[in-house]
DNA sequence: TGCAACCTTCTAGTCAACTCGAAGGTTTGC
DNA sequence: GCAAACCTTCGAGTTGACTAGAAGGTTGCA
């Protein structure tokens, strides 16, 4: 399959795809006698879980250090499962972070919903903004 | 107050402010006789406002809207209100991303924390990371 | 044979939010 | 009077993940 297929299968597109390659995320692929790239049905996988792995909020640096275990041959369950474990609990202080910049910015929110209407209109100095 | 003393009270460096000031977040301060920025004392209370507000996850440009409003004289609280609101339910989104992403990863940590040990000796193949 | 659609490499640009360094002027304290 | 610490501008570099464009070769089809 020539790179064109393969970016319409996997929904990236041709130069994501070289990108990939040229940080070496993606194994060199075999050439046709005139140069083309020619990838094994199998590279849609790869596409797929590099692209899931995305999702998940890994970075392409992360992706590959994982992919790489596997190409290495080293990719055991115990250290998957410790990445993904690590991965995780950032994940979780991700969560929190946001939930508590979403608990105080709603309480501004609020105190704006609140507050006496005469108390805005003097424009350079929103209560709300500006507190001082 | 010069810049050095700012950076200071507003934990920022002095390149970051001069940054600031570059991408109009920042005023142009007065300058001494011999062209040192001279800042206010309540340079400090806007910064920890541009701080606060990354912190909600705000980008520097929408600080920027938010504080031109301000300066501009345009922002009333129904403004204010609109844009929290708004940025609200961009964060609850986010954290729904998040939380998806927690618990497809936290599946996969399952399913390869109970895989039969035998199934995961073939390294390069395995179940977790490429389940082909 | 001609032409569109595809492919190649290489270089450079984008965005956000800084960060660093060079080369030089100013202030402060001893 | 001198050194250290501070300030100035300007330009370039960083990181991550692409994206765009130029200049040229290949394939497929009427």
């Amino acid at each position: 399959m020539r790179i064109g297929a393969l970016a319409q299968l996997s929904g990236l597109s041709t130069q994501t795809i070289r990108y990939y390659e040229s940080i070496e995320l993606l194994a060199d692929p075999e050439r046709t006698p005139s140069g083309y790239r020619d990838y094994p049905d199998d590279a849609t996988q790869r596409l797929r879980f590099i692209r899931d792995a995305q999702a998940w909020g890994l970075t392409l640096g992360e992706v590959q250090t994982l992919l790489s275990m596997k190409d290495a041959g080293r990719a055991t369950c115990s250290h998957t499962l410790a990445f993904l474990d690590h991965h995780l609990t950032e994940i979780d202080t991700q969560i929190h972070r946001l939930q508590a910049a979403r608990t105080e910015m709603s309480e501004l929110a609020e105190r704006a919903r609140h507050l006496d209407p005469a108390s805005c209109t003097d424009p350079n100095r929103c209560q709300v903004i500006d507190p001082s």
